[in-house]
DNA sequence: GAGACAGATTGGAGCGCTCCAATTGGTCTC
DNA sequence: GAGACCAATTGGAGCGCTCCAATCTGTCTC
C-alpha cells in the first residue's frame, strides 16, 4: 500500500532543514527562527505527519501519558472521577489512557501491566481491588496514585473521601428526624466498605444507640441492597431506617421495600452512599452521601503532578470532607413503630 | 535512584546469552531450547525485566494494541459494548487501551490523535460524534471499525443495531396492547436518533396510525426525557404511551408523569431503548429495546481482527437485530382515554 | 578588523527492541 | 570422514526520535 507514514526525516527533507529543527519545531522550542518553524509545519502538514509517540519516548524517557486503571467502567462512580482527572491532566499537559479493571484482581493487573510495558509517567488507580503488597511493589516502579482505597503507604499518594464522616453525617441525619432503629447494609470488601460500617457503628455509639445497631452483610451491587431489604424485613422488630453502602445498593433497597409493600420514606427511609447519577434519578430521589467525585480526581492528578514535576517523592495521603444531600428517600421516622 | 529498567541486555548477560535469544524467548518463539528458555525467564524473573513496548513497537511496527474511543462513560452503554470488545481482543490476543471522547468533538478528535501518536493498531469509535468526512480521513491512516454509527463507508467497518426494527418493535409492541396515541420523544442527533424516529414513524404508518403521530425534540438525557413528558402533558389530548429514544430519557419521562400524577403504565405506558442496567432497576422496570451490547461489541473486535490478521481491506458492516424486553413500565391501554 | 558572543542549525550517538543473515555445533547419511 | 542438514544461537543493522556538542552566521564592541 502506502510507503508508510512520514517521519521526521521526510519533514526535514521537504522543508529542507535537518532533522533535529523538525524535532525541535515539534518540540516547541523557542530557539527556533520564525522562518524555519514555519517551514517545518508546513511542510509537516503537507505530509500529514504525525510524531511517533514510540519513538519519542525512546528517546526522551517520558510518555507525557498518564495510565488510568478504573474498577468498573458500569459504576458512574468511575466516570465522574474520571472527569476530574482528564480537566487536571489537559491543564498540565499529560494526556490520558484508561485501562479497565474489569472487577477483578486480574485483569486489575493485566491493566497495570499494559501500563508498565507502555512506560507511562505515572499510573492512577481508582477503587483498585489489589491489596497493599502489590500496590508498594508498584509505587516502586511508577509514580503511583490512589483514588478510593486508603493507606498509609509511604511510597504512593492516596485521595479519599472521609468514609466515616460520610457514614455519620448518615446517622446523624436519621437521628435528627427522630430515627433510633437504623440498619446498615454493609459493601463488604469494597472500597471504603470497612470505613463506612466503622463509621457508622461510631456514630450509633455517640447517639447512645448501640442497642440499635443491626448490620447486614453485603456488596456494592443492587442485588445485594435488594437482599439486604429482605434480611431486614425479617426481623422481628423493623428498622425505621436502612443505610445502604452505596447508592447502587440503596436503589436495590428501595426496589425491594417497594415490591413487598413499604413506602419510602413513610416506613422506611433509606440512604445511599456516593451521590452518583442514579441518586438524583426523580424516580429514585435518593438521601446520600456527596463524594465530590471530580475534586478528588483533580487532586489525584495534582499529586502525580507534583511527583512528576516537582520531584516530590515523600508520600501525601489527601482526605476530603464529604457532604450530606438530602432527597425524597428519607424523611421521619413513623411515629413510634406501628408494625412488628 | 535507581539505574532505571532492566533492558534485554541485562536479562541476556545475567542468562548468559545474547540479546536475540532474549527477544525470542519474550515472543514465544518455539525455536529456543527448553535449557536456554528457562534461563532466560529466570533472570528476566529475577531483574523484574518488562518489555518494554515502545521499543518493541519501534523495532516490529506493531502494538498489538487496539485504541478504544468511547464517546461517553457516564452512559452505560459503552461499558456494556466495551466488556464484548475486551473479551473478543483477549481472546485474539490483542490489549485494549481506552480514551474518553467526553462528549464533545474536539475530545473525541483528541482521543484518536493519542491513539495515532501511540501508533495503535486500530481503532474502534463507540458512538463517535465527529461526521462522516473525518472518519474516512481517520480510515485511511489505521484500521477503523465504528460501532453504533451507520456508514457505507468502503474505508471503515460498522456494527449497527437495527435502530428501526427495534423502533418497530415499541410500536407493534403498543399496539398490540390497544395503544393508538402513541408518542415519540426523540434523541435529537444522538447516535442511532435519526434511525429510531424513522423506525417509528414507518411502524406508525404501517399500523395505520398516521394521525397520532406525536414527536417531541429531544436529546439522549434524563432531563430531555423529563421535559418532552412536560410537553406531551400540555397537549389537549394525552398519548397513552410514550416512545423515549432511550433509557435514561425514559427514566426522565417516567419520574416527570410521577411528580404530575400518572401513573405508568395505568394512565401512560412508557418504553425506552438500549436496555441499560438502569432499565432493569426494580424501582424503573422499564420496557425497552436490548441492544446485544456485548455482541457488537465482539463484532466489532473480529472486523478489526480481519482486517489486521486476514488483510482484509473490503469494508463490512454489521447490522444485529434487536429484541423487545418489556417489564412493568408498559401495559394495555387504559380503555378509551378517561382525560384529556 | 579581530575577538567575543548569542542565536540558529546540524550531525551523530544512542534509547531498547526485532529481524535477518550468518554462524555454530551436532547428528545423519552413504 | 566429508558433505548435508537441522536446530539453536548470535551479531548487527535499523526502527523514529531526542539530546548533546559542535558548527555556522551574523552582529556587536573596542
Amino acid at each position: 500500500m502506502s510507503v508508510g507514514r512520514p517521519t521526521m526525516e521526510d519533514v526535514a527533507s521537504r522543508a529542507g532543514v535537518s532533522r533535529a529543527l523538525v524535532s525541535l519545531v515539534m518540540q516547541d522550542s523557542p530557539k527556533v527562527s520564525v522562518h524555519s518553524r514555519a517551514a517545518v509545519l508546513e511542510a509537516a502538514d503537507e505530509l500529514g505527519y504525525r510524531p511517533n509517540l514510540m519513538a519519542r519516548h525512546l528517546a526522551s524517557r517520558r510518555t507525557m501519558t498518564i495510565g488510568l486503571v478504573l474498577d468498573d467502567l458500569h459504576n458512574p462512580f468511575f466516570a465522574e472521577t474520571t472527569d476530574g482527572i482528564y480537566r487536571a491532566a489537559e491543564s498540565a499537559g499529560y494526556r490520558i489512557v484508561i485501562s479497565a479493571g474489569l472487577r477483578s484482581v486480574n485483569s486489575e493487573m493485566a491493566a497495570i501491566n499494559t501500563f508498565l510495558q507502555f512506560r507511562v509517567d505515572g499510573i492512577i488507580l481508582v477503587g483498585p481491588r489489589s491489596g497493599p503488597e502489590p500496590m508498594q511493589e508498584l509505587a516502586s516502579e511508577v509514580p503511583l496514585v490512589v483514588v478510593g482505597r486508603a493507606s498509609n503507604s509511604e511510597l504512593f499518594d492516596t485521595v479519599n473521601v472521609d468514609e466515616r464522616m460520610g457514614a455519620r453525617l448518615v446517622v446523624d441525619h436519621l437521628v435528627a428526624h427522630g430515627h433510633v432503629r437504623i440498619a446498615h447494609i454493609d459493601g463488604g470488601t469494597g472500597a471504603g466498605a470497612t470505613q463506612r460500617r466503622a463509621g457508622y457503628l461510631r456514630a450509633m455509639g455517640d447517639h447512645g444507640l448501640n442497642d440499635h445497631i443491626r448490620i447486614v452483610a453485603g456488596s456494592y451491587t443492587e442485588a445485594a441492597g435488594a437482599a439486604g431489604a429482605s434480611v431486614l424485613l425479617a426481623d422481628p422488630e423493623l428498622p425505621t431506617a436502612v443505610f445502604s453502602a452505596n447508592d447502587l445498593m440503596a436503589a436495590g433497597t428501595l426496589g425491594r421495600l417497594d415490591d413487598e409493600g413499604f413506602k419510602a420514606p413513610g416506613d422506611i427511609s433509606v440512604v445511599g452512599f456516593d451521590n452518583t447519577a442514579l441518586a438524583a434519578l426523580s424516580n429514585i430521589a435518593l438521601t446520600t452521601v456527596d463524594q465530590p467525585r471530580e475534586v478528588l480526581g483533580e487532586m489525584a492528578m495534582a499529586c502525580l503532578v507534583q511527583r512528576l514535576e516537582n520531584g516530590r517523592t515523600k508520600a501525601c495521603h489527601h482526605v476530603v470532607a464529604p457532604t450530606l444531600v438530602t432527597r425524597d428517600s428519607s424523611g421521619p421516622a413513623p411515629g413510634r413503630s406501628s408494625k412488628g
